[in-house]
DNA sequence: AGCACGCCGACT
DNA sequence: GTCGGCGTGCTC
């Protein structure tokens, strides 16, 4: 082995300093390493990833920070292998969110950390020459593009538009303007188009002149001074609840804020629940905006993720709309943040890393010294806790936009009425009566499979899972048993397996069963089953969207899948069969989450011309919550639960853990 | 969390 | 002999 030149060498090294790194690990520490040879620490940027390694294992870290002493012993340290990044990947303002959500959550900060990078920059991926697929004309004249066919009017279209433009097109933009991938293929296929990869080169998104591509909708009074409150004070902290029964125009408000924002040069963060971004969603946004609009979701596979979170920390979009996770992503010119749903539980990220987006949205609103505004129909306890002490300043949008009228809500008292398989002959009268009107009807179970659990007729024993002690639902389709918490499956059994008797029978109603007696009670209309169940094929959703659309009278039969951000015009009545179920939760969360999802089921009724009819099927009839939803006031519904809270002491008026 | 090491019992 | 089950300890 060759000395280094000069003892003195490795000593100068040492002084110039240590990489303070987060490496992804459960260590709630931080880990000093020398800079890699060739490096001086004080040429290595914080904010920086770095591959180092670690035990027996290598592994991309982040730097902290460079510090010129540390307590580890000098014979201990490894250098570092590269730096991956000439600039930082994570500014500083996204370290600090993430070293308080740690701190906050009890999480190690390089977990976090490494959580807040998409996966591709995760593995080590260089970021700066991340490249996407373009589409040209075929370049070079060694063979001739075979002719279209007449009937390929579509491929001609899509060879139009990438004639038409001088420059390489993305498939992304090809995507939008509405060429799928398999037209791109049968181009390429004919010798028409070749695709590149290229490193997309947007400009910053203020170098785009004109922000609105499409004029804004005229506001009614709410609208407009909730519009007002908020662009007033666009350039300071300030959090906002905009409380807007369904079909308020909250997302106009949404838009003509974005449109403020971005005129003054801002980036727009919006956060979205779960399945709230559909393509009607990110098509709305983009048909009204001129800037890039990026987004972040489950749908996206790692490469269309990478390009999102760098579309926005590279500044080249003007709005972020992102699930959860998005939260973290870097967003240099941060003017204004949007949590829509704000009360929607998949803010909550349940493993790892236990944070709620929306929390941490608050945090950064205040980091970035911008404003905030938390959407919703039905707000959570803890922001409405907030805005009455204060903290959020409320703005109320309590009229449906355009002519429609709220719904009227009717408790159904079932108590000693004859059921047919969960449904009372009264609710079926009503069913039959608006079908017959030429309307659609919505009804709502929030139960799939065929029926909750099995159960023994001679010895009342039940089926129960193995591992998690829950009842196992029983499912027609195919036919099986199934554990809903753990997914662990079973072949329905022939005999009790306490007493042997044959006489297993189904107990309660899940969407199958009920599937099964509206078609039979209603044989002349379609019933469609919206659940998990029914549309696990990707397209099988779509296409019954479709259905409802075409506004034809039918039965919809479905879950929460139902409850969230779509627009039927055509349905009139919502039918809730087991409300119940959800008054006497073990979860102190429960009831308000079934108010809820009973406010905004009931919120699918009527948004058109045509007035809505809410039915809640009941063996309550007097509960007070209830009895509160039923007379459509949320807020004195909240105000009973606040009630409740306090006697207990539960958050929000009291501290759990 | 990973991963290796080391101890011990079961098998070709 | 040696394969592999899991208990323990370490990661700059």
């Amino acid at each position: 082995m060759s000395q280094p030149p000069t003892a003195s060498t490795s000593k100068t090294d040492q002084k110039t300093g240590f990489l303070r790194v987060a490496i992804p690990s459960p260590l709630r520490r931080l880990f000093d390493y020398l800079p890699p040879s060739g490096h001086h620490a004080s040429d290595i940027l914080s904010g920086t990833r770095v591959e180092v390694p670690f035990g027996y294992r290598q592994l991309v870290g982040i730097v902290i920070s460079i510090e010129t002493k540390t307590d580890i012993e000098p014979d201990k340290l490894k250098p570092a292998i590269r730096i991956l990044d000439c600039q930082p990947l994570i500014p500083a303002s996204v370290i600090e969110l993430c070293q308080w959500a740690a701190k906050y959550y009890h999480h190690s900060l390089g977990d976090t950390l490494i959580q807040a990078i998409p996966k591709n920059l995760r593995q080590g991926k260089d970021a700066s020459t991340h490249r996407i697929r373009h589409w040209q004309l075929y370049s070079s004249s060694d063979k001739t593009p075979e002719a279209l066919s007449k009937q390929a009017k579509k491929q001609a279209q899509a060879l139009q538009y990438i004639t038409e433009k001088s420059t390489p097109v993305t498939e992304i933009d090809l995507q939008e303007a509405g060429f799928s991938k398999s037209i791109l293929k049968q181009l390429e296929e004919k010798g028409h188009i070749e695709a590149l990869l290229l490193e997309s080169c947007q400009p910053h998104f203020t170098s785009i002149e004109q922000v609105i591509k499409s004029p804004s909708l005229s506001l009614n009074e709410e609208q407009l001074y909730a519009l007002e409150a908020i662009t007033d004070g666009l350039d300071q902290f300030r959090s906002y609840l905009l409380e807007g029964v369904t079909g308020s125009g909250k997302t106009e408000v949404y838009l003509q804020v974005i449109e403020a924002a971005l005129k003054q040069g801002q980036q727009t963060l919006v956060l979205i629940p779960e399945i709230g971004l559909t393509p009607q969603t990110l098509k709305r946004f983009r048909d009204r905006f001129a800037v890039p609009v990026a987004c972040l979701h489950s749908g996206l596979n790692d490469n269309e993720r990478l390009q999102g979170w760098l579309e926005a920390s590279r500044a080249t979009a003007g709005i972020l709309i992102a699930t959860r996770s998005g939260i973290f992503t870097p967003i240099p010119n941060l003017g204004l943040i949007i949590v829509d749903e704000e009360h929607d539980s998949s803010y909550k990220q349940q493993d790892s890393l236990r944070y709620n987006a929306r929390d941490l949205a608050i945090y950064r609103a205040k980091q970035a010294n911008c404003p905030i505004v938390l959407g919703s129909a039905t707000p959570s306890l803890e922001t409405i806790s907030n805005a009455r002490q204060g903290r959020y300043t409320q703005l109320h949008l309590k009229q449906r936009a355009g002519r429609s009228k709220p719904p009227t809500i009717e408790l159904l008292d079932v108590r000693q009425q004859p059921l047919q398989e969960g449904l009372s002959s009264h609710l079926i009268e009503h069913i039959g009566a608006h079908l017959g009107r030429g309307n659609q009807v919505m009804v709502f179970l929030n139960r799939r499979g065929y029926a909750p659990s099995m159960i023994c007729h001679d010895c009342g024993s039940t089926i129960d899972c193995p591992h998690c002690d829950a009842h196992m639902t029983l499912h027609r389709q195919p036919p099986h048993m199934h554990c809903h918490h753990c997914d662990y499956q079973i072949n329905i059994p022939w005999a009790c397996p306490q007493c042997q008797s044959r006489k297993l029978q189904p107990a309660g109603q899940g969407t199958e069963r009920t599937e099964q007696i509206l078609s039979s009670v209603f044989p002349g209309y379609p019933v469609l089953r919206v659940d998990r169940d029914s549309t696990r094929k990707k397209a099988a959703f779509g296409k019954m969207l479709d259905q409802i659309q075409t506004g034809k009278p039918c039965l919809l039969l479905g879950t929460q899948m139902l409850a969230k951000g779509h627009h039927f015009p055509n349905v009139t009545l919502v039918a809730i069969l087991n409300a119940d179920s959800g008054l006497f939760s073990a979860d102190f969360r429960g009831l308000e989450k079934t108010g809820q999802l009973i406010m905004q089921v009931a919120g699918r009724a009527g948004r058109a011309e045509k007035p809505g009819h809410v039915i809640i099927q009941t063996h309550n009839p007097t509960h007070p919550s209830l009895q509160l939803l039923a007379l459509n006031d949320y807020s004195r519904f909240v105000d009973s639960l606040f009630v409740e809270r306090k006697q207990l002491n539960l958050p929000p008026q009291g501290f759990l853990a």
